[in-house]
RNA sequence: CGCGGGAUGGAGCAGUCUGGUAGCUCGUCGGGCUCAUAACCCGAAGGUCGUCAGUUCGAAUCUGGCUCCCGCAACCA
């Protein structure tokens, strides 16, 4: 039986058009989605919108739409932008769908029955921008801290989840599972954020302006985001009889909402008695060029669609996975990403497909066979060095591995010295049936990061794309096609 | 003393948890090769690891002080 694999990206705000950051979230996911369907997991991976919200039905307003009309517009844009990068979802969550509003009307109702919620009167001091109250221990001078504007004294009805009931729980969990949530750093400050602060039951609530999944029981309120969004992950299964799935084996997200992913949500679940979560991976911020966030008024920002209209989507897709840091913040530069695709996919990796590909065609048969070669390349340690690095959520470090690979497969040809055997079919097919095997491996290794790219090695080498094991030394025979230079040099 | 991240050869980064010859990519210089997208391979130069002090036989790494940069409003993962 092949183990699960359950990844998904945050559930997309569909308030504008697609950022950075969407685009970067959704392409790190799938080469996590990539990777374990190339280690032979059976893998599901989700992606979606969270389309409930008043400032949705602002937005709307502000351009003149209805709200859904709105919404259903901005969906489609994200939906392409999957398309657009390659993204290999399995499914796409929408939290207007009536799939996901059932769902999340049941989550609901069994909290209530649960006990864990309840009606009341919360006052306290709120911030209009995000619709929150916040204790005197996150805004020790009443100021918004997100929004750096006066929090207004509010006293408001509505529901709360009595989240303290467990506030014990999920502090022991996290500090006990040193894997939920990676990287450390992001562990660690939430650790010190619920030992500090006092914790109080969140409300679950919104009065009921006509946009939103109305509360069971009482539809002068709908549910507020955190039974509204974060349910996506579980509704989506649900609602497809996949809960086989079920627990997820990793939320990516972004570090502005570690706390929701790793607090709010397992305590929800854990509620219920439901599996929480193995993982929750927090990932880096794509920040300018200047290494500063990425702003209009900087002027510094990037567009995904920009790049991927320049550049080849691999190129991109190379750059974003290599090129930023997995655990940590990364500045987005387009001299890199060209840098990068001349010298590593051109130079290194493209250079020496061309390099053993024509040389094989000029002196030897298009069918190169393996029988009899003595093995002089080996990846299984390759293949176990990537497979820790993207165990720890490091996928960059597994590209750096690879890269060293492809090093050694340039050096390789070098001393070698195939050229020198024009003249010797005999002495020159086993070494570049050794050569020849060394680009399948590292195409293997390549396809969940660089999936076009992979496909067309793989026609010129005449085999099969597929998992490691489908890597034979000696039993696959190499059918060569004349290949197409990969990666054209570039200019900026 | 609001919270957090950072400062390492020309550029971008790793190493810091678990002190012990400072590593990678690009760039520069020299050599090799000629199969290949003027690509590939080998070698070299280049850093008092922000700063001051402390602990230690020994500190980029541990401790404390200081300086500077960045994120925490709006598009926002």
């Amino acid at each position: 039986m092949p183990s699960k694999f359950y990844i998904t990206t945050a559930i997309d705000y569909p308030n504008g058009t697609p950022h950075m950051g969407h685009a970067y979230e959704k392409i790190v996911t799938d080469a996590y989605a990539r990777w374990h369907r190339f280690l032979g997991d059976d893998t599901y991976f989700l992606t979606g919108t969270d389309e409930n919200g008043q400032k949705l039905q602002e937005s709307a307003k502000a351009a003149g739409k209805e709200t859904q009309a709105f919404v259903d517009e901005n969906v489609e844009v994200f939906k392409n932008l999957c398309k657009d990068l390659n993204i290999s979802n399995d499914d796409f969550i929408r939290t207007t769908e009536e799939r996901h509003s059932k769902v999340a009307t049941s989550f609901w109702k069994k909290l209530e029955e649960k006990g864990d919620l309840y009606f009341g009167k919360y006052s306290g001091h709120y911030c209009i921008s995000c619709e929150n109250f916040y204790t005197e221990l996150q805004a020790p001078d009443l100021i918004c801290p997100h929004h750096n504007k006066p929090l207004e004294l509010k006293e408001e009805d509505g529901y709360f989840f009595k989240i303290t009931n467990y506030k014990d729980w999920i502090l022991n969990y996290i500090k006990t599972n040193e894997k939920f949530i990676v990287p450390k750093r992001a562990l660690n400050e939430i650790v010190s954020r619920l030992e500090k602060e006092d914790l109080r039951d969140i409300a679950f609530s919104r009065p009921n302006n006509g946009w939103g999944i109305p509360v069971p029981g009482n539809t002068d309120f709908v549910m507020y985001t955190w039974c509204d969004a974060l349910v996506n992950y579980y509704s989506a299964l649900e609602a497809e009889s996949k809960l086989d799935y079920w627990p997820a084996s990793v939320h990516v997200i972004g570090k502005d909402i570690t706390w929701f992913h790793t607090i709010i949500w397992p305590c929800m679940l854990h509620a219920l008695d439901i599996a929480i979560p193995k993982q929750i991976y927090v990932h880096g911020m794509v920040l300018g060029s200047d290494g500063r966030k990425m702003s209009k008024s900087l002027d510094n920002g990037v567009d995904p669609y920009d790049m991927i209209k320049k550049y080849p989507l691999d190129t991109f897709r190379y750059y974003i996975l290599r090129g930023i840091p997995a655990q940590s913040d990364g500045a987005f530069s387009e001299e890199e990403l060209v840098a990068k695709h001349n010298n590593e996919l051109g130079n290194d990796f493209g250079n020496l497909i061309m390099r053993v590909v024509k040389l094989s065609l000029k002196n030897l048969p298009e069918k190169v066979s393996g029988e009899g070669v003595e093995q002089n390349v080996h990846y299984e340690e390759v293949f176990e060095k990537m497979k820790v690095h993207m165990n720890n959520r490091e996928h960059n470090k597994a590209l750096d591995v690879c890269w060293e690979a492809v090093n050694q497969a340039n050096q390789l040809v070098n001393d070698t010295e195939p050229w020198k055997l024009k003249n010797d079919p005999e002495k020159l097919t086993p070494v570049v049936y050794n050569c020849l095997y060394a680009i399948h491996a590292l195409s293997l290794l390549l396809s969940p990061f660089l999936p076009a790219s992979a496909t067309n090695t793989f026609e010129c080498l005449g085999v099969e794309g597929g998992g490691f094991e489908t890597l034979e030394f000696g039993k696959t025979v190499y059918d060569l096609k004349t290949p197409e230079a990969l990666f054209p040099k570039m200019e900026l």
